[in-house]
DNA sequence: CGAAGTTCTAATACTAGAACTTCGGTGCCGTATT
């Protein structure tokens, strides 16, 4: 890899002739240097920090067609939609809604070189066709957007997201851009893991919006949270958005508000697309002042004056929740985000937690894959067991983490020699329980922020590995106010809670660690007394400091660090 | 895992409660039908 001196002022001028940005902020720039020079790279920066300009500059600038990975249909109609605005060269996008003119015409400018930019969703890539026309190409950038959908979706909703690698190498082996707004180190590890980046470049952005009040409130009676949220909903400055746990919830509350005399309207994707689409376009136009949601609404909202977030349930993850309430106060005015927290409401998303894969679907896709002597295509393996394509894929992946099958260059499957059916499946069993065990864990998290005695932005920003000196002043601990909205003097000082965190300087975020029943696993984060660690088979546990000193079970492992090392904080 | 809906049962004459069942979130894609 050579730096070309050249190169920063050559990506400046092509960033300020094609799409008239005068400046360029140092992390686009920083990641544009390393996407140059070859470098794999991961951005995690905010919606809104120019995170496509990064590939969308740099891709002008390497031979060969960019690829983008996108999650929906409707993002890569907003991002093409965004290019032609400028005076970008074409950009095409090759997807199911397309009609077979349209989809010829975008091959026919790939192959004649005039697309810049080609967008797609993963599942394209699983077809032999679409990656070998790629190939033919020959593509310099392959970017994944939305990269947090690799470890949020991959593992069961949309499991083509952990082929990407075999595709990427299917097509020539391009630099791999990953490119996401929310994401824990863990997930960035997972990202960089499944995506097979090599010695990726880390540029990753502050975290905190100090700006958005973080609040829980903690409820027994299902009645009262109800009433609590609605109540919030119409007197909360607009527009907000409300997030429900299921669709049925999202109506009802809709409805409550309409009722009201407010201009509220549900989303979710049961919803005809018609009117999802009128839903959408009445948040973003203002027409709208309250959006009831599923986690269907979210992705592509750019809309700068969002003043609240308001979670009528738990959500599965802080992944998750941050994602959504990273959707208020993006103008940078106050904002709040509160969380409606009932201990019962976390049932649901520990049902769906415990989704993977089970040993009968792992035991008969094994089986198929091993029966067949030779690779085998994975559309051949549905047919056979009559599954889905998303379990047989799903399963396929769990095999493959356990090193029972391999993917063959041509992207077909084959069973590792020496490996039995049996062992395959059981390997793949138990890597689908660890999974489990994450889901589950991660959720557990949710709920320790919904219980926390500490600073509420302390907790959250420990958790995306960003330390924290508390009191932020902006969440319900530091400065709780009442009902009325008025600051309530000094309590944040009374009470049995001591301060927030004594030392815990032997356990810094990044350790690697060992327990003795849990295994190795890495500090995230402490908080008072108490450490966080994600144990690699367990998922992540709270553990106390006064607990580890007195019986041994944790040491430091010596060696690899680690993953807090040297992310580029800007 | 928990809530809501359904059916059954007991003790009374219309209904209350127990016991059982069902359902729940994210989007690609391609194929069959108007």
């Amino acid at each position: 890899m050579t730096s070309d001196p050249g190169v920063p002022d050559r990506l400046r001028r092509t960033a300020a002739d094609v799409f008239g940005w005068q400046q360029l902020r140092p992390g686009q720039l920083t990641a544009m240097e390393a996407v140059m020079a070859g470098r794999d790279t991961l951005v995690v920066m905010p919606t809104g920090a120019g995170k496509s300009a990064v590939y969308q500059v740099a891709g002008l600038s390497l031979p060969g067609p960019t690829v983008v990975v996108s999650p929906l249909i409707a993002l890569q109609r907003d991002q093409i939609a965004g290019l032609l605005s400028r005076h970008a060269p074409d950009a095409v996008a090759v997807n199911s809604a397309q009609s077979a003119g349209k989809m010829a015409a975008a091959w026919d400018a790939v192959r004649h070189g005039d697309a810049a930019y080609l967008f797609l969703s993963p599942e394209q890539l699983t077809k032999d066709e679409v990656v070998e026309r790629l190939a033919r190409a020959g593509p310099s950038l392959f970017v994944v957007d939305e990269a947090q959908c690799v470890a949020a979706w991959g593992h069961d909703f949309r499991p083509d997201y952990l082929r990407l690698a075999q595709a990427v190498q299917r097509v020539g082996r391009p630099t791999v851009l990953a490119l996401t707004a929310t994401a824990a180190p863990p997930v960035r590890e997972e990202i960089v893991r499944r995506l097979d980046m090599a010695d990726p470049a880390l540029v990753v952005a502050g975290f905190d919006r100090p700006n958005i009040a973080l609040e829980v409130r903690r409820f027994q009676d299902d009645t009262d949270k109800r009433r609590a949220v609605v109540e919030r909903a119409a007197t909360e400055p607009k527009p907000g958005i409300v997030y429900a746990a299921t669709r049925r919830d999202a109506e009802e509350y809709a409805a409550e508000l309409a009722g009201l005399g407010l201009s509220a309207a549900a989303y979710h994707a049961g919803l005809a697309a018609g009117e999802r689409s009128r839903v959408h376009d009445a948040f973003l136009s203002g027409a709208a002042d309250v959006v009831v949601a599923t986690s269907a609404f979210g992705m592509g909202i750019d809309k700068e004056d969002v003043r609240f977030v308001l979670h009528a349930s738990v959500p599965g993850s802080l992944d998750a929740y941050y994602q959504e309430i990273g959707r208020a106060g993006r103008d940078g005015a106050p904002a709040v985000a509160v969380l409606h927290y009932r201990p019962e409401d976390s049932g649901l998303q520990r049902l769906f937690a415990m989704r993977a894969p089970d040993g009968e679907t792992l035991g008969e896709v094994a089986q198929q894959i091993h029966d067949h002597t030779g690779p085998m295509a994975l559309d051949d393996v549905r047919e056979h067991t009559n599954l889905s394509h998303r379990r047989v894929t799903a399963a396929a992946n769990l095999l493959e983490q356990a090193g029972a099958v391999r993917t063959d260059a041509a992207g077909d499957v084959r069973a590792v020699p020496g490996v039995t059916a049996e062992e395959a499946t059981a390997q793949a069993t138990e890597a689908a329980d660890v999974r489990r065990r994450l889901e589950r864990s991660r959720l557990e998290m949710v709920l320790a922020y919904a219980e926390t005695t500490g600073c509420r932005r302390r907790f959250l920003l420990g958790y995306f590995g960003e330390p924290y000196e508390a009191p932020c002043g902006n969440c319900d601990v530091c400065s709780p106010t009442s009902a009325d909205g008025t600051v309530v003097e000094g309590a944040g000082d009374t009470g049995d809670t001591p301060p927030p965190h004594p030392s815990a300087a032997s356990y810094p975020a990044g350790t690697p660690v060992r327990h003795s029943e849990w295994g190795d696993g890495t500090v995230m984060s402490e908080e008072g007394d108490r450490i966080t660690v994600l144990f690699d088979a367990m998922g992540y546990r709270t553990l106390s400091l006064a607990a580890i000193a007195d019986n041994g079970v944790l040491t430091v492992r010596a060696g690899s660090a680690d993953r807090s090392a040297d992310p580029h904080h800007l």
